[in-house]
DNA sequence: GCATTAACCACAG
DNA sequence: CTGTGGTTAATGC
């Protein structure tokens, strides 16, 4: 818990960088930044929920326990702002957030959060362009959950891994192969399936987690055509 | 009918 | 936690 400088914070969220300096040393000032290790839960459905949490830098995956399992809902990749809909629209939370490895998360007061809004125009902007993009996103992997097949569902989730997370074709896949069915709706035994019918097609190559996408563009037909 | 897709169960590393 | 095989149900020629 250091005591921390938005100022000269590098990972700064596209609204705070419209603060100006006394509102910056007003977010320092209220404003909590904390380490959590793999596998850590930042904050747990149906919680209290407090501040406004910001994950700097790191992975994790929001996810919600339904009537009979646990859906991963998304990943979410620092900078960004998580929770930001369970925080300001109910006390509880709605769902959990965990940490998918090493993350830096600074926790806001509501308070202070509410003022920027209310005072500065276009902060908020900001703020709620991030929201919309979010919903866009969610209404896409919405329509694809259930008008796309297993195969192209795992296509788009492998393909999003390596350009928006990894910026990479080759990487250490962050989940399980059953939270990779979490995340796409469907079963651990099928994610094996597809992901050694890929391998055996040459469209990957994969050992354990070690993931590398070698064929890019074919994956990208499947996760269309789905 | 016959093929495909995918879930569920079980069991073995 | 993973990989496979068998089984079963739904859906589409």
């Amino acid at each position: 818990m250091d005591k921390i400088n938005c100022v000269l914070c590098k990972e700064k969220s596209t609204a705070s960088c419209i603060l100006s300096s006394e509102d910056l040393e007003s977010l320092s000032n209220n404003n909590t930044q904390v380490q959590f290790r793999k596998g850590d839960i930042i904050f747990r459905q149906g919680t209290l929920s407090t501040d406004i949490k910001y994950l700097k830098e790191g992975l994790a995956k929001i996810h919600k326990t339904g009537p009979s399992k646990e859906k991963i809902i998304n990943l979410v990749k620092g900078p960004s702002y998580i929770g930001l809909s369970t925080t300001l629209a109910d006390k509880i939370n709605r769902y959990s957030v965990t940490a998918l490895e090493k993350c830096t998360v600074c926790f806001i007061s509501n308070e202070t959060f509410k003022n920027f809004i209310i005072r500065n125009g276009k902060f908020a902007w900001e703020i709620i362009l991030d929201i919309c993009k979010k919903e866009l996103e969610d209404a896409e992997r919405f329509v694809d959950q259930f008008q796309k097949q297993v195969p192209g569902r795992l296509a788009s989730t492998l393909l999003c891994m390596a350009n928006k997370i990894f910026m990479n074709d080759s990487f250490e896949l962050p989940l399980t192969r059953a939270e990779l069915a979490d995340l796409n709706g469907t079963s651990r035994e099928s994610v094996c399936r597809i992901l050694s019918d890929f391998d055996n097609d040459g469209l990957i190559q994969l050992e354990g987690k070690k993931m590398t996408i070698l064929k890019a563009d074919l994956l990208c037909e499947i996760s269309e055509k789905g």
